[in-house]
RNA sequence: GGUUCUGUGGCCGAGUGGCUAGGCACCGGUCUGCAAAACCGAUUACAGCGGUUCGAAUCCGCUCGGAACCUCCA
């Protein structure tokens, strides 16, 4: 392992060295989506950022556990109302199971997030499937006397909590605050506390996911899932707890509560938040209607897109920003990172041609160096890009025969390039071929032979009509000195 | 209203006290039959005002702008 890895703690709002509880394991779990539409742009940014992360530590030899759980309970009722979409409302009027709808989509999310090449967790656990389990902790909060029963629901008591807790930690809220800015809610009556969360709600009859309890026919709470899942797979504390900026208040901050009274400690020692991607300047959500679905920006069918972009441009996108940053979609910046991928991607596809010297001219173990610097910085995954933008130059200025690298340094920079580029940014060449297809290869070369004979005998409308006909096949010819190149686009 | 953030060049986006971030675009050059690519060079910044400091994009204060959360949205 190299140097030390520090995290940002929302917890603590800074900074921390990364030791976990009990190295070399480390227990991550993120919230994971709600399986009820398809994934958009905003999906991807935890989607890709703890990716990172679960790459990264894989990479420094952690054993991780990676579970990210998938929310198909409880809000299937409200949705006919705003945003509905067609497949939804399709849904709906065809009388399906409402786990027809959630498998639907999960279908649809693993899809997405397959093309992103997001690695699937360790563990993916289900809310429907841990009804018992929540249930437990239902039990276990009401007998430590912090749960009370109003109507067949349970609620949690906030202000018993904060009397022995404090409640606001993670989000930096006071409960008294939160008791003169509580907006009206339904079953708001039923609490004794606004600020009270529901730990199991009674179902009302046009509920359509119910399961017998104690208390009465109903459902979980929405904080729950979270915390029996959690604790089932990972513990009562466990290292990383992840998930978007907009689950730190009220989700997470009520984890904490759970955790305190039902198993009697903080669930996670680092809290990680990953920012908004915005359009603009506004978040990009379901509910405010203005996302953008993954499947629309692989085949460009949003009227706001001026042309399809690739998962790996998309990936490469959201890696350009700090996880802790907004990024702004738009079309020119989409645009500018599928340009500079590309250049990328074409640097690590020329490696393997360089020729070694006796001397190198550039110092790839500084770049090493750097290239962990920058990761183990809060996973600093565009100074990280930079950096290896330093290494595309050189690799560049190598094959011009302007910079120089030894056989050891070009091997490292290989490395550097696998390790980095392909296992831990987790971007790959999305060409379909150069040279792979024997049949195709032999094509090409004659091709290329013919246009070689054009050019010799100055033939140049043979020769731009070969390499503008092949271009309209999106093959691309570039002459070198070496001869003419060609790769699919 | 409260909590937490944020304001960087044509665009995106790093950077927390002194050292060229990087990508894309634009301009000039090298190479080339032309093109593409690549390389070299140039240009364009730190919202405003005040303070701390030898020195501030970076710390502090104020002003203005923006965002997220305070409703089951990543």
């Amino acid at each position: 392992m190299n140097q030390q890895l520090f995290v940002y703690n929302t917890l603590s709002r800074k900074k921390e060295l990364f030791e976990p509880i009990k190295s070399p394991f480390v227990g991550m779990y993120v919230c994971g989506p709600t399986v009820y539409g398809d994934p958009h742009l905003g999906h991807a940014r935890p989607g890709i950022t703890f990716d990172l992360i679960f790459r990264y530590l894989t990479h420094l030899g952690y054993k991780v556990r990676y579970v990210r759980n998938i929310t198909d309970v409880g809000h299937l009722e409200n949705d006919a109302d705003e945003g509905e979409d067609k497949i939804a409302k399709k849904a709906r009027l065809e009388h399906l199971e409402p786990m027809e709808v959630a498998q639907y989509y999960l279908d649809r999310y693993h899809f997405a997030m397959d093309k992103l090449n997001v690695r699937r967790p360790s563990i993916e656990p289900r809310a429907s499937g841990h009804i018992i389990e929540q249930m437990e902790i239902v039990q276990k909060i009401i007998d430590a006397g912090y749960g009370y029963e109003s109507n067949g629901s349970i609620y949690f008591d906030m202000v018993k909590y904060n009397q022995k807790y404090h409640y606001g930690k993670l989000s930096g809220r006071v409960l008294d605050d939160l008791l003169a800015t509580t907006r009206e809610l339904d079953g708001q009556d039923e609490k004794r506390n606004p600020a009270d969360f529901a730990l199991w709600k009674k179902a009302s009859p046009e509920h359509i996911m119910r399961w017998n309890s104690p208390w009465s026919i109903g459902f979980p709470g929405w904080h729950l899932e979270c915390t029996a899942m959690s604790t089932k797979y990972l513990g009562e504390t466990f290292d990383i707890h992840g998930g978007g900026m907009d689950l730190l208040f009220p989700h997470h901050e009520s984890e904490i509560c759970q955790s305190n009274i039902a198993n009697g400690q903080e669930p996670a020692k680092y809290w990680i938040h990953n920012n908004m991607i915005t359009i603009n300047g506004q978040k990009m959500g379901k509910s405010l209607g203005n996302f953008i679905t993954l499947n629309e920006f692989f085949d460009g069918s949003h009227a706001s897109l001026t042309q399809p972009y690739s998962p790996m441009t998309i990936r490469f996108f959201i890696l350009q920003a700090h996880y802790r940053s907004t990024v702004d979609f738009s079309n020119e910046a989409l645009q500018a990172a599928e340009k500079g991928l590309k250049k990328l991607l074409a640097a690590q596809n020329l490696l393997p041609k360089l020729k070694p010297a006796a001397q190198s001219s550039e110092d790839i173990k500084g770049l090493e160096q750097k290239l962990y610097e920058a990761l183990n910085d809060d996973f600093n995954s565009p100074i990280a890009i930079a950096h290896l933008f330093d290494a595309v130059r050189i690799i560049n200025s190598v094959k011009d025969g302007k910079a120089s690298l030894t056989a050891e340094d070009l091997e490292l920079l290989k490395k550097l390039f696998n390790d980095f580029v392909n296992e831990i940014l987790g971007l790959q060449s999305e060409e379909v071929a150069s040279g792979s297809d024997e049949m195709l290869n032999g094509v090409m070369q004659m091709l290329i032979e013919l246009r070689q004979q054009a050019k010799v005998n100055k033939d140049w409308a043979t020769a731009d009509k070969i390499r503008n006909e092949l271009g309209a096949l999106n093959i691309v010819l570039k002459d070198t000195k070496d001869g003419a190149e060609w790769s699919v686009e």
